[in-house]
RNA sequence: UUUUGCAGCCGGAUAAUCGCGCUUUAAUUAGUGAGGAAAGUCCGUGCAUCCAAGGACAGAUUCCCGGAGAAACUCCGGACGGCGUGAGCCGGUGGAAAGUGCCACAGAAAUGUAGACUGCCGAUGGAUUUUAUAUCACAGGCGAUGGUGCAACGGUGAGUUAAGAGCUUCACCGCAGAUACCGAGAGGUAUCGGGCAGGUAAACCCGAAUCGGAUGCAAGAUAAAUUUGAAGGCUAAGGUUGUCCGCCAUCUUCAGACAUAUCGCUUGCGGCUGCAAGUAAUUACAGUCCCAGACAAAUGAUUAUCUAAAAACAGAACACGGCUUAUGAGCUGCUUAGAAAG
RNA sequence: GCGGGAGUAAUUCAGUGGUAGAAUGCUUCCUUGCCAAGGAAGAUGUCGCGAGUUCGAGCCUCGUCUCCCGCU
């Protein structure tokens, strides 16, 4: 779990980052980008495995535990984005992953090198 | 040793680092943090709001007996029936003699103590004949016979008879009834008389028992806000059980839309231990403990060691009692059948 | 979390407990110089799945699976 700071909450946060339409995919995972941040405002990040994607709460909650334990790492080493809040989006394929696919994707969509020690 | 059935347990463990929810603290200080099914939502409760003077009809649920339980499509013990070599397992198990419907095809006939047809008989009456014998499907008697069917009006064998038949004739058996005994009861056993009018009620129905209704924590309470539309002067609209009667409330009211915080929210028909009653379900008493409470929603990641192995089904959202379904590997107790040896 | 509905041919749907049907589509043939239209014939079903009641279930009862919808 992300710090309250970090965390996208609202539901018309979550509509403007979807109409901003601006995204990336990869491994079943995909990326909605907001708008461009200002200087004094905390980046926002959600996730979201729809229940389509399985019937199970067990293996949803599991890929976006996953996913969420990858952005905090990114955070704690001191990663930062142009953009003010983004939106992870679980599919059927990505439910199988280890946490380490799921980590290399995801550092790969936001155009983090690898070491991740910026 | 192979194997069967029943009951129960377990539901990864330990350590380090980085993190999250809630409570707490001066302080990342300290504490605590998913299940046996948290699931399906199939039953039943509590709790909350609104309504309810009520009445009639309709409706819903249950269905062997006794007990437990707040209640239940619940549990325990028994009866009966079915399955299994057996331990054991399964069962929505009142009434078909209140009435109605249905029983395709086949078959003479599918419910009405029936029988057109195929048949059997020609005792009795009649005809032919002098009479008897004999002949005649003439009246009449009969329901044994019929390549059917899930099912043919109790079954099998003998007697009786003209031919025949449960025919108050017999033997054995089945179903139902009465009486006696046993049992708390469902029911069981024996005897008697001689009743025998298919099946289907998970078809309508009949009987008995039970039932305030609607909405579900997205219930609802409090606080502070934004906004749209409509209507009238006792009318429209609304609520009240499915219908009808009846009833309720109001002058500024009614119908919505958007959206925030706090409460509801976890101490409860609670858990654990001991002891007592009971075959058991369960109950009584004593001691002790406080054990998730979120709201884009907390349990994760990495490393090391252990085990056959970086385990199966699977994630609380107001709570509780059941039921049903899913579930890896293993362990414990009792137990069935077979084989071999002593 | 709470409530409601559906599942039958490739598709859209009918279907009183008694031999599973219609339309469209598909295949073959006829018609035409060729295609369309038209005509004739034919194939295609675990009635979502598993039990039960019944002589006999697509239909009745119970369980289960999948899908859809509403309240936010």
């Amino acid at each position: 779990m992300l710090q309250q700071d970090n965390r996208l909450k609202k539901k018309v946060a979550f509509t403007a980052t979807y109409n901003n339409k601006n995204s990336k995919h990869k491994n079943g995972i995909t990326v909605y980008f907001g708008r461009e941040k200002k200087e004094d405002e905390e980046l926002k990040i959600g996730f979201v495995v729809s229940k389509k994607t399985h019937k199970r709460a067990t293996k949803r909650n599991r890929l976006k535990r996953l996913m969420r334990e990858s952005c905090r790492l990114l955070i704690k080493n001191g990663f930062t984005s142009d953009y003010l809040s983004l939106i992870f989006v679980g599919h059927e394929s990505a439910l199988n992953l280890t946490f380490k696919e799921i980590d290399e994707s995801i550092k790969s969509l936001l155009g983090v090198k690898d070491g991740g020690n910026l």
